[in-house]
DNA sequence: GATGAATGAGCTTTCATTCAT
DNA sequence: TATGAATGAAAGCTCATTCAT
C-alpha cells in the first residue's frame, strides 16, 4: 500500500532541504550558510524549514547522519569483493571507491566533510567506524592466517583514522606532493608489509618453538 | 587601523589577546567565540582588540601562526635525539611529546586544533610539514641503509598526516578503543615493519642479482 | 540582501521607513539619525530596514529621490499657469508654492534640505533643474520678445540656484531681516527689471540701427 | 615684550590643529574626519587635542570662526577699491576674489564649505554678512543717487545669499553649464540692470511730478 | 501546510574621550 | 605639558526564528 501523498510530499521536502544543506555548505562554508540560502536552494520558504526541523542545527545533524549512511551504503556492498582480494588490492579498491564517493556532485561531500567539525558531524561517525571494522574483521576471518598478527585493534584504528584523513587531506590539497595513486599504493604497501612482516615473525617464532 | 605595538604594555596586551583567543576558542568553539569574549578573557576593552588587530579573523590568524610556531619549536630540538634512536623508539618519543604538547594548559591546544579548519589553520601549516619532513630526512640520512626503501614521499605523507590525525582523534575521543600507548606502539610498529620488510626485499633482490 | 516588496504590507513598510527617515533627519540631522531611530519612528524592527534597503545610505538615497520627485510634481502642474502670468507674478507665485511645499508637515522637507549635502541629495538634483529650466524655456517661448535678451543661461543658473538657496536660507533663518514677501518681491523685481532693461536696450539698439 | 615661549608654542599647536582640521575635512568629509586624523596631520598626539579644545566640536567651531574671519579679512581691504568702481566691475571683482579665496590651497576652503552645514558652520556667519552689508552700504553712500532705489534690504539679502551660493555651487560643479565669467557677468548685469532700471523709474517719476 | 515579512538579540567594528605615564 | 594605549558606548548590520496570513 503506497504512503499517502501527504507523507510522500513531506519526505520529498525534507530531502530537498537536506540536499540544499549539502549544496549550501559545500558552496559557502558553515559560517556563510544561512537558513535563507538553504530554503532558497531547496525551493521552499524559510518557514517550511521549521516545519520539518527543530532548528538549523537539526538540519546539520540530519546531513551528518545522511552522509554517514551514504558512506556506509557505499562501503557495505563492497565487503564480499574486498575480502576475496589480496590485502593491497583491497585497500587500493576501497580508497578509490572512497575517492569517487567524495568527489561525486562536484566534490560536494568532500567540501562538506572539511567543515564537518565546525558543525559537529563527528557525533554520528560511529556507524562508519563499525562498518569499516566489520570489513576488517571479515577480511581477517577470510584470511585466517592473519588472525595471528599482533596489534589488530591498533592497526584498525590507525588504518581507519589515518586513512580517512590522509585521503581527505590529499583530495583537498590543491598542490599535493604525491599523486592519489601513490597515496593509495603507499597505504596498501604499509598495511601489506605490516601483515607480511608479522606473519614472518610468527612463522619464525613457531619454527623456533618446534 | 591597527598599529604595531611599540611599548612594553602594548606588547603585553597583544599577548593577552592571543592567549585569550586560545582560551575562548578551546572553551566555546570558533562560531561562539566573540570579540567580547576574547576581550573579557584578556581583561581588556573590546576597543583594544582593534588597536592591534585589523579584525577578528586577524586574531585567529595570529593564533594559528603561533600554534604552528610553538609546535615547530617543540619538535625542532628533538631532532638530534630522535635521529639517533631506533625507528620505533623515535616514533613513540615524538608521539608522546606531541601528546604532552597538545595536553598542556588543560588541553587548550588540543581543543583548538579540532576547530582548525574553521579558522584557516591550514594556511599556516607549511612550517610544521617542513620541520616534520626535515626530521624524516635527517633520520633517513642518519640511517643510510633506509635510503633504499621505496615510497619515501608517500610514507612521509601518510606518516605525517595519518599520524597527526590519529593522535588528535585519539586524544579527543572520550572513550577510545585502544590506549594511547597502543596507538603509539601501533604507529611505530607499522612504520618499523614497513622499513624492515623493505630492507629485506632489497636484500633478497640484491642476493638474487648476484 | 534586500528584496523588492511584493506584498501590500511590504510596500507599506517601505513607505513607513522612508517617511520615518524624513522625520528622523528633520529632527536630529544626518549624523544623529541612526538606523534604530528610523526603525523606531517607522514602528518596525531594525531588521526590516535591511529587508528593503541595502544599507542606511540607501534609505537616504531613496529619500533624496522622493524629495526631488515631490518637488518636481509640485512644480510641473504650475507651468501652464505660470507662463501666462507677468514675470513678477510668476516668480512670486512659484516662490510661494515652494515655500508652502517646504513648510508642509511642520517644515519636514525644509529641515531635511538643510542637510542635503551631507546625504548626497545633489546626486539626484538633475530632474529638479530640468523642470525649472523647462518652466523658464516655456515662459520665454510664451513671451517671444524675451527671447532676445542676453545671458539667458546665466540668468537661469543664477535664478534657479540663487533663488532656491535664498528661499531655503530665509525660511531657516529664525530672525530674518526681511519678510518672505519682501524676498519674493525682490527676486521678482530683480528678474523683472533685468528683462525690462534688456528689452529697452534691444529696442534702443534697433532704433539706432534703422 | 615678547610673549613667553610657552604661550607661543601653545598658539602654534592650536594653529596646527585648526589647519589640520581644514585639511582633514577637505580630504575626507565630516563623517570620516576623526580626532586621530586631525592629530596625525597636525603632528601631535590625540591627547593634545584635548589640551586645547573641549572636544571635537570645539575644533570645528574654531575652524568655522577662522574661515569667516579669513573671509572677512579678504573682503574688508577690498572695500575702498570696490566702492570707487562701477557696480558691475565691483561685483565681478568681488566674485573673482571670492573665487580665488575659495580655491586657495587646492580648494581646501571650497571643499570645507560644502560640508559646512554638517558641522554647524552656519552659527558664525554673522560677521560675514555684516561685512558684506557694510560693503554694500559704503557703495551706496559713495554713489548717492543709488540711495533712492527701492528694496535695498531685499536686494542685499538676495545678492549676498544668492551670490555666495551660486559661486559655491558653480565652483563645486564638475560640469557647469556656464563658465565662471558668465556667472560673474550675469550677477553683475542683474544687479546693474536693476539699479539702472530703478534710477530710470525714479527719474521718470520725478519728471512727471514736476 | 506553506509562506515570507517581521523581529530583535547580538554580532563586529568605530572613535571621541580619558588618564597613567 | 604631551602622549597614545585603553576604553566602552553606541553604531551598522545579520540571521535564526516566529507567526499572521
Amino acid at each position: 500500500m503506497p504512503r499517502t501523498p501527504r507523507q510522500d510530499r513531506a519526505r520529498a521536502t525534507v530531502d530537498a532541504i537536506v540536499e540544499a544543506g549539502f549544496i549550501a555548505l559545500s558552496q559557502r562554508g558553515p559560517a556563510a550558510t544561512t537558513t535563507r540560502h538553504i530554503a532558497e536552494i531547496a525551493g521552499v520558504g524559510v518557514g517550511s524549514l521549521y516545519e520539518y526541523f527543530e532548528n538549523k542545527e537539526a538540519i546539520f545533524n540530519v546531513m551528518s547522519q545522511r552522509f554517514i549512511k551514504d558512506t556506509v551504503a557505499m562501503i557495505k556492498p563492497l565487503t564480499p569483493t574486498l575480502v576475496r582480494m589480496p590485502i593491497d588490492a583491497a585497500i587500493r579498491t576501497l580508497l578509490n571507491e572512497f575517492k569517487d564517493f567524495l568527489e561525486m556532485n562536484d566534490g560536494r561531500y568532500l567540501k562538506c566533510v572539511r567543515h564537518a567539525m565546525a558543525v559537529d558531524f563527528e557525533l554520528h561517525l560511529d556507524p562508519l567506524f563499525q562498518v569499516l571494522n566489520e570489513v576488517i574483521m571479515r577480511y581477517l576471518m577470510s584470511h585466517p592466517e592473519t588472525l595471528q598478527i599482533r596489534r589488530i585493534p591498533a592497526m584498525a584504528y590507525i588504518g581507519i583514522n589515518g586513512g580517512i584523513f590522509a585521503v581527505i587531506r590529499h583530495l583537498s590539497d590543491p598542490d599535493p606532493m604525491i599523486s592519489f595513486d601513490e597515496l593509495a599504493d603507499g597505504l596498501a604497501a604499509m598495511i601489506g608489509h605490516y601483515i607480511t612482516q608479522e606473519l614472518k615473525e610468527r612463522e619464525a617464532l613457531a619454527a623456533s618453538e618446534t
